[in-house]
DNA sequence: ACACACATCAGAAACGTTTGCAATGCTGCC
DNA sequence: GGCAGCATTGCAAACGTTTCTGATGTGTGT
């Protein structure tokens, strides 16, 4: 039924071997069969099955991506980066989603590590040790989770946030509200990288939350942007400052009129909201290649020369930003 | 080094084949050595290695998805319902990104179409003959593409379109714009319903494009609304609608005041938009759901009660559409 | 007591591939 | 002319699993 290395083989006269090294270490077979086995191949259409190759050689050329939702649209061109990359080098992704969830987590890990060679895990939210056990037996990179030991690529949003700090403080704002959404998650980078450049600029900063990232989120926490008397918002990501925008509207707060915002992630969202949001961009094919180079690297024996790989981040300035009104009129 | 079935066997004391009874057929096992078996496997933390069930059973327990594009919002929650559903079935789902061009979905099938046990084609760009002939070889199911004697689910807008006409029609509108988004993609079938409801309500329909379905479309659009006089109009999808009413607010015109703004998909962006958009839902689990059944009904050798299954769509209306103005002020 | 069914398990084959090893024939060198 | 070496090829093992076949023992009915 099914094309094996066999048919070829017999198609083109000579031992499975043959084709074996036809196809795949063409310098150790004679120029004239191995052109009778490669024209034997494409004739009937062979392919190798993976499940022998990979039971066989011991790995299946398949990596693995855990995200916790491809809904949220800052991961879906993440994903097309890296499967792209991943492609190049002949490695098939296999993405799957954890649902925000750390028993699914587990649970998936379980399903999809056997079937790959190593694995990308975004933000995972299980305990530090489990992680490292994984490590252990698999190549795994983390992102924007640290554990010693662990290779990691590590998301700086440092410069975008000095960037959006000067933006608002240039453009004469003294008081932001941040929205934090990132829940009971382990990494609490964000906020602390927020928290430190207003203090260096010797700006106020009023935090509200933790709240999970959603839309919703940012359409709670609006009036009290209003409450805090504050000109500006910078929020948890971009879904977060839609709901923000969605609701300032909605108390005829005008966008960047009396409030500015700011979002993070510079996602869809960001560039098809009215006005166009200013945002935080995080380049999603400089963390695709990097994640992928170094976890290919782990796959080939090679330890990464640096344990964790820095991705920076700046702002882009769009619509939702501007000069602070000098005559507020109450 | 790693555990296999053979080192449970030894841990239990038995053969391999009553480690792989005792596991797959409990009831041909008895029950003590069974006990011993799997508490062994229990603590070898054993789980089988899925090339080597692979290349036995000739199953690969995964299903693919193939789609035009994941940064399309519309695609998120459809591969997360997907993956969902395929898990609960014990597949594991392997989505690939073709990313619109029919080279790469060649390409992308070779390199997936082994992996996995059936496919699931997202408006294929491929030729017909191609499909059928990939669908002789494997279980093959088509969404949003027709071909004969080839299962497919299909995603009917006709409920949702007459619904949105209704609407405008009951908002006093009566030209009404459609941005064509398709491309040069083969289902026409959306353009097609769309001017038949509008015929069927009497109403005016200008129809420009096609496009490609993207925000600049709509960008583009916006202008044009306003030069044909038309009152209200149908996007593509939302993306596009996204487009026209980013360009809307730019050009002065209020929505919905002035323009009624209709989308198609009812996408994340649909909901955090300002106002929130009117769209045309079309359920994300409904089709995941009948999709993977289908398929893997086809994988088990069980042909589908009727070739295409329909899915149908509805209007939710939101903020983007209102009244027509009665006394337009020039 | 004997045949027979049945429960329980071990052994071995098979899936498709790669690769170590050995066999063959040829070349070239002394 | 003989022999070493090399190019070329086939044979067979191995990867880990499932399942077919058969062996062994136990109980049942006559």
């Amino acid at each position: 039924m099914a094309v094996t290395i066999g048919s070829v083989a017999k198609a083109a006269g000579v031992s499975v071997s043959t084709v074996s090294r036809a196809l795949n270490t063409p310098d150790l077979v004679n120029a004239a069969t191995r052109q009778r086995v490669v024209a034997a191949a494409e004739r009937l259409g062979y392919t190798p099955n993976p499940a022998a190759r990979s039971l066989r050689e011991g790995r299946t050329e398949s990596l693995g991506l855990l995200i916790p939702d491809i809904t949220n649209p800052f991961f879906p061109p993440i994903f097309k980066a890296m499967q792209e990359r991943a492609k190049r080098q002949g490695y098939t992704l296999l993405v799957a989603d954890s649902d925000e969830r750390e028993a699914d987590e587990l649970e998936t890990i379980a399903a999809v590590s056997k079937k790959v060679d190593g694995l990308v895990l975004w933000a995972s939210m299980l305990p530090e040790n489990r992680l490292a056990e994984l490590a252990e037996r698999m190549p795994v990179v983390l992102v924007n989770r640290q554990v010693p030991g662990v290779s990691e690529v590590h998301v700086s949003l440092t410069d975008g946030i000095a960037q959006a700090t000067e933006h608002l403080k240039a453009y004469g704002h003294q008081r932001c509200v941040f929205v934090d959404g990132n829940g009971n998650r382990p990494d609490q980078s964000r906020s602390k990288s927020i928290r430190e450049a207003f203090d260096a600029h010797g700006m106020s900063l009023v935090e509200i939350g933790p709240y999970e990232p959603r839309f919703e989120t940012g359409v709670h926490a609006a009036p009290l942007v209003l409450a805090h008397q504050a000109t500006a918002v910078l929020a948890h990501n971009d879904l977060v400052a839609m709901g923000v925008l969605h609701q300032l509207a909605a108390l005829g707060a005008s966008v960047p009129g009396d409030i500015s915002v700011v979002g993070i992630d510079d996602t869809l969202l960001a560039s098809v909201s009215t006005p166009s949001l200013t945002t935080i961009r995080i380049d999603p094919d400089e963390i695709a290649s990097r994640a992928v180079d170094l976890l290919i690297g782990l796959v080939h024996e090679r330890p990464p020369a640096t344990p964790v790989v820095q991705i920076g981040s700046r702002l882009i300035p769009r619509g939702t930003t501007g000069p602070v009104r000098r005559d507020p009129q109450q």
